[in-house]
DNA sequence: TTTTTACTTTACGTTTACGTAAACTTCCGC
DNA sequence: GCGGAAGTTTACGTAAACGTAAAGTAAAAA
């Protein structure tokens, strides 16, 4: 079973991030660890924010926009009509970027895959008639 | 029939970016519009350069990496082997990551379903039995 | 002719997401 | 008990991607 509880360089290891990073996030109220004495102490639920934060780094997220994200989420369970409005207005917008995403990406894989073609031919061009 | 040049504020209208940006990304050397005095003419190819470029940045694409691509591509017309080789080895690293991206947004897209139903729900609840 | 309007260059300012160094404390192994 | 590893805070530095202001040119419109 893997363990319920996690230091910081445990988290950066197994995310491959800096620990500057992962305080940064914290700094940045993305993160809240409990502590024991003055050291960090992280859960279950915050080693997956922060899967959640690099997932969202890596889609081209910034962390001001992830934090939105995460602040609406947890006022949710308190929340009124308006705030889960509000949530759900947030969502269908992620969701409909996310689309955006997978249509850039179709248009790029097809030119790469023409790119990788036109130079596979190049190459064997260079082979069989070495200039 | 589309025209065949640009201006600099057509591109920024029809692309939404401002003109700022597209001197910008000339001085990084990403595009090379010709010149009709001072004035910055754009061609077709210019003017695809521009798409590739901001899909790229949707896609979190730094400009330099996508400056490398084109420095890449253009070199393999009168390039060696070497070149091809190493502009090969690029575009796999692109599609790899993308294939990556594709992943991100699979599981965020879960997520994110998730979260609305989620959501849905709460609000389903707070109609039927208003606290 | 004057005045918009669109374009230009130069240059300093700003935000985001950290890096890096200084100067500690705390704990673990020997 | 001592050195080193891992943790901490504070603070200044930095790269990327522009924003924005200043100051000028050039052509079109009134």
């Amino acid at each position: 079973m893997s363990p319920s509880t996690f230091s910081i360089s445990d988290l950066a290891s197994e995310f491959d991030v800096t620990t500057r990073s992962i305080r940064f996030y914290e700094d940045q109220k993305l993160l809240f660890p409990t502590r024991r004495g003055q050291t960090r102490i992280y859960s279950g639920p915050d080693r997956v924010r922060l899967k959640l934060i690099l997932r969202g780094k890596r889609l081209g997220f910034s962390l001001a926009e992830t934090r939105e994200l995460f602040e609406l989420w947890d006022e949710s369970t308190t929340g009124s009509m308006k705030q889960l409005e509000l949530l759900m207005t947030k969502i269908q917008e992620k969701k409909m970027a996310l689309e955006q995403q997978l249509k850039d990406i179709a248009m790029l894989q097809l030119e790469l895959d023409s790119a990788e073609s036109r130079c596979q031919d190049a190459m064997n061009e260079l082979k069989n008639n070495p200039a």
